[in-house]
DNA sequence: AAAGCGTTTAGGAATTTTTCCCGAACAACT
DNA sequence: AGTTGTTCGGGAAAAATTCCTAAACGCTTT
């Protein structure tokens, strides 16, 4: 249990390439960061953490295949101790709240400066939590009110498939980008509308946009 | 009026620093290509434009104040020879005739391997169009050529139903409100998706919202 | 260890919706 | 009179949705 490190080894997931590379000389200025590894999906990412026993995960949350949420949720499975940093370009709660109850030790949005995200990396690899003021302040004052948003009894993989289907992607299409049977996204929309609340796909859309899930 | 260039001068332009510094180090590791200015806001990008008179503009879409389309306008409107490179997340064709009509002389994609900024940023800068190939793909074949709002060719009918499928209202609903049979509604709905080019209901609400035809 | 619970997965079957292709009625403009 | 565009809808096939059921899994509780 080592409360500082000296040396940092840091898992890197994006799908984008070049943003990778960004962030890996942004990184390696520091002289105590080293990425170790790199994975443009989530379940690359599981695997080279078994691998590579990073300090510190550094996790973008729109990944192809099962999505950033869920391979955090399976990084931790594997490794409670885990230390996952979410460096997503969403600012809204919803997906701070639900990284954060799959296991994440902080999140930080990508129009933070760079040095914030170099900063974020050593709290959380010293072991403390880090998230971004702005979102901090945002979601304390939700719970103070004790206002969740209506997509709180999702599950992970409800809200995952809610999120293709508001981006307009067809049943046919989000089963083939999961790998799952075109009956069970049938399904998991019909369980998701009801849950919602909604009749249509339109009132679907309308609602995700709403609470900035996706643009318009 | 330089046909080749062999030391390009480029102005970045994103709001993410983080992004910025990645593209920053990734293309100055070509020996020919130098960043002389960066912007994080479109009103910057003008100014940095007009300062450095750089070879190649590399847009971001999504920028605060006036968005990327607008700078892009406004940098053409000064100097209509600007090679501007468009280096968005947005696969959606709707940003790429945007862009284009706005004078943008390349369209890219994050999800583009990192050579593919490094090829692009030389093939504008030697006064080449350079299109992300399947987006170019996608483009070529829907050339319906509409110059106002994607709305312009839906009849009266059209539109008036178009808003209603945007508010949520199902087929027969709509068709009981407008005394109109289930099939006519139906087959309204097809053509209207397929004038609009969209292939789902969430699409159609989205270009709705973008267009403030509903609230979201 | 067993029982209970939530989640994920998916098939069957009936139903609804969408799509594509077609044609009729009507107005308008040339 | 002829062409064109819009409105309206039927037929048939394809696709999507809904409701029901249930197996497999992990987790918690007793």
């Amino acid at each position: 249990m080592n409360g500082a490190v000296d040396h940092i080894k840091v898992l890197l997931v994006d799908d984008h390439a070049v943003v990778r590379v960004g962030y890996r000389m942004l990184l390696e200025d520091s002289a105590d960061i080293e990425i170790v590894a790199e994975a443009d999906s989530g379940e690359l990412a599981c695997k080279r953490f078994v691998e590579a026993k990073p300090d510190v995960v550094i996790m973008d949350l729109s990944l192809p295949g099962i999505g950033g949420i869920e391979a955090i949720r399976r990084i931790i499975a594997r490794d409670p101790s885990a230390r996952i940093l979410v460096f997503s370009m969403h600012e809204d709660t919803v997906f701070v709240e639900q990284a954060l109850q799959a296991g994440a030790r902080g999140y930080i949005t990508k129009s933070s400066a760079p040095e914030v995200l170099v900063e974020a990396v050593k709290q959380i690899a010293s072991g403390n939590i880090h998230l971004d003021a702005g979102i901090a302040q945002r979601l304390a004052f939700q719970k103070s009110r004790g206002k969740g948003t209506p997509f709180t009894d999702l599950s992970t993989r409800e809200f995952e498939i809610f999120c293709l289907l508001a981006e307009g992607l067809s049943t046919s299409e989000i089963a083939d980008r999961l790998s799952l049977s075109y009956k069970t996204v049938a399904n998991y929309g019909t369980q998701i509308k009801s849950k919602l609340n909604v009749t249509s796909a339109a009132e679907l859309v309308r609602l995700a946009i709403r609470y900035g899930i996706v643009k318009a």
